[in-house]
DNA sequence: AACGGTATGATTTTCGAAAATATTGGTTTG
DNA sequence: CAAACCAATATTTTCGAAAATCATACCGTT
């Protein structure tokens, strides 16, 4: 009765295009696909193994979410990166993140307190088996996002949420383009402990400072690190 | 040499998916398609005279965009509407748009006060024609995008601003839910003058709590004239 | 009557061929 | 020599048939 004991078809999702939606964005924020890369579907055909029309609609997808850019009748390629969008992306989370913040401190319960507690815990059993090249490591992506996305996810809106969970990718592409040239990973345990401490004490404007902070000082450091690759596009 | 002196194929894009794309929005947008509404691809075919296919796209582009509902291996449907979604999309509107109104007004140049000016001016000319039933007139429609968008177009973030396109469009919806049953219009054309002056006049603070104002009261309207479509959901 | 299983029909989802469009390279013309 | 044109090729875009999946109604059993 297993549903495919060779090879799953569908690791992600029950339709093939979801799946192959969520596989090309993995790559793409992780940058195995560069940046402006053109997408052409005699390549994605051999890869993911679909039809034209199923990468068709993944790219679509992928082109509302800002991470691939469509060129009517000219096809599809990865969005190209830029100082300029760098720059958007990060006021855009500042803007929403903070406000998201703040609703949760207000409005989060028990379950909240322990989902933070919890996911900044794992974060750091992770960080401690290889403090050095934390980006690098799967998990630790996975535990990272899920200690963000706590934070945030007793604010009430669905709508925001997924407008942060977007924006929140389209920075961790960013990331990723300067993990390779950066030399060493900031505080960045020290960081999400102060954060996490603000929030369940319920300090607010501490834990919007800390925030803001933190997400502006990755993005200077994407500026500093990935300057080559931003200016030349 | 005309490209189809019968009927253009393509209305609106180069694609028939991004035409497509664009009708299936607006015909959500204006309710032609009710909330809930289950689309079936059968019917879409006749009416739209497209393929699985290419219709499949249209609609992953618009689920994306949250006008769309997507139910894996059950179709799609017309993004239903509720109390709690139309909060979330007012409160949303609220914080991206007052601080796309605050930038605007920093950073807006002389092209950003003639376009605030005269779009504001087309929309008062069509409000004389008909004023008792102005969301009816499509004109009216698209001079009313025009404006709002206008006041924060010199903002600066293309990522924000199509953030704000987006959650427009789901306004806009709840806006013509309600319209068969409000009974009069309020007055928007004072309310569109008083915000279009303190934009020009670089009041940011007022410019701001008359937007707030504006958009929260549209919603209260919309909140109380179709509360029997958002309460049986 | 209630429940579970199964065949049948309806609907979505996927595929690769075919049509439409863009790009490239070569040729001619001014 | 540059520009414009055309042909040949590469690539995207669209289509409808076929496969996969879901919903429904029917039937037998408890």
């Amino acid at each position: 009765m297993s549903e495919s004991a060779i090879r799953p078809r569908k690791e992600f999702g029950k339709t093939i295009a979801a799946d192959i939606t969520h596989r090309l964005r993995e790559e793409i924020i992780a940058c195995g696909l560069p940046p402006g890369e053109p997408l052409r579907f005699d390549v994605l055909r051999e890869r993911f193994g679909a039809s034209f029309t199923t990468l068709r609609e993944a790219l679509t997808a992928l082109a509302a979410e800002g991470l691939v850019d469509a060129q009517e009748q000219r096809g599809f390629r990865v969005a190209p990166v830029s100082r300029q969008d760098l720059m958007e992306v990060t006021d855009a989370r500042v803007l929403i993140e903070v406000e998201l913040i703040r609703r949760s401190i207000e409005r989060g319960d028990d379950d909240w307190e322990i989902a933070v507690i919890s996911t900044l815990h794992r974060l750091k059993r992770i960080e401690q088996r290889d403090p050095e090249h934390p980006l690098r490591d799967p998990e630790w992506k996975i535990a990272h996002r899920q200690f963000h996305q706590a934070l945030v996810s007793a604010c009430g809106s669905a709508t925001l949420l997924a407008i942060r969970a977007e924006l929140f990718d389209r920075a961790e592409r960013y990331r990723h383009l300067s993990a390779n040239f950066r030399p060493r990973p900031r505080d960045k345990a020290g960081e999400h402990q102060a954060i996490m401490q603000a929030a369940i004490s319920r300090n607010a404007d501490l834990a919007v400072q800390l925030i803001e902070t933190h997400i502006r000082s990755t993005a200077d450091n994407v500026a500093t690190y990935a300057a080559h690759l931003l200016d030349t596009e």
